[in-house]
DNA sequence: TATACGATCACCT
DNA sequence: GGTGATCGTATAC
C-alpha cells in the first residue's frame, strides 16, 4: 500500500520529521519517467536561532518559502553549479526545513536513468548509488532545480514522498554533525544530520 | 553598483 | 590534505 506522506507529516518538529523521512521514498516524475528513491541521509535546520539555517537572518526573498505551509519544496542554488533540495516542516510562519543529502534509486530507477544519463545497455545495469550520494549530485540525478522551488510535495505529481513500509526493519539510525557549516558557531555542534547505518 | 561567499563536487598532490 | 568552478544572494557602499 503507497501512501503519499501528507501535510500533517510535516506540521511537527524538524528533528522528528528528519528522523521519519530516513527509509521513506522520494519520488520524481518527468518526461514519463518515474524515479523512486530511498531516503539514506537528511539533515535539520530549525529556526531563526539555528546560525546554520538560511532563515537565521530572518526573511528574504529565498528564505520566504521556509516560513510558508509545510510540505513543501525549498530548492536553491549553491556554489553556482549544484542545487539542494529541502523539505519545509514546522506551522506556517516559523522557519524550518529538512535537506535531503543522499537517497538510493531503486534498481529499475538506477537502470533507466543510467540508460538515459550514459548511454548504456542493457545488461550492464548494476547499483549506482554514487550518483544520489550528496545533495548535489542527487538533484542532478532526479532534474531537480530551482523550477521547482515552493513545490507542494503532498500532490502526488513532478515531485512527491511517499511513507516507508513499516514491515521492513529500518536500520539503526546515526547522528552526527552537519556538513560545511563551520561558520555557525556553536550551532555547528548540533547532533542534527541524521542517516541510515550501512 | 560592487563585493564576498556559500547546507558542493571532482580532481589534484 | 587542498583548490577551482561558477552565480545567486545578502550586505556594504
Amino acid at each position: 500500500m503507497i501512501k503519499i506522506l501528507p501535510r500533517r507529516f510535516y506540521n511537527r518538529h524538524t528533528l522528528n520529521v528528519a528522523k521519519d523521512l530516513l527509509g521513506c521514498f522520494l519520488l520524481r516524475e518527468y518526461g514519463g519517467k518515474k524515479i523512486r528513491a530511498l531516503i539514506t541521509e537528511v539533515e535539520a535546520y530549525h529556526g531563526e536561532d539555528d546560525l546554520a539555517c538560511h532563515a537565521s537572518r530572518g526573511r528574504t526573498p529565498r528564505t520566504e518559502v521556509m516560513y510558508g505551509q509545510p510540505g513543501h519544496a525549498y530548492v536553491y542554488m549553491i556554489y553556482g553549479m549544484y542545487h539542494c533540495l529541502n523539505i519545509v516542516t514546522e506551522k506556517k510562519d516559523f522557519p524550518a526545513a529538512v535537506l535531503i543529502r543522499a537517497v538510493h534509486p531503486q534498481s529499475s530507477s538506477v537502470a533507466r536513468s543510467d540508460r538515459f544519463i550514459r548511454g548504456r545497455t542493457a545488461g550492464q545495469h548494476r547499483e549506482r548509488t554514487d550518483l544520489a550520494y550528496g545533495p548535489g549530485k542527487l538533484c542532478k540525478f532526479l532534474k531537480i532545480d530551482r523550477k521547482l522551488n515552493q513545490w507542494d510535495l503532498t500532490k502526488g505529481d513532478k515531485l512527491w514522498l511517499e511513507a516507508r513500509n513499516p514491515k521492513i526493519k529500518l536500520p539503526k539510525i546515526v547522528k552526527s554533525r552537519r556538513i560545511g557549516i563551520d561558520y555557525a558557531q556553536h550551532c555547528r555542534e548540533y547532533l542534527w544530520r541524521f542517516s541510515l547505518k550501512e
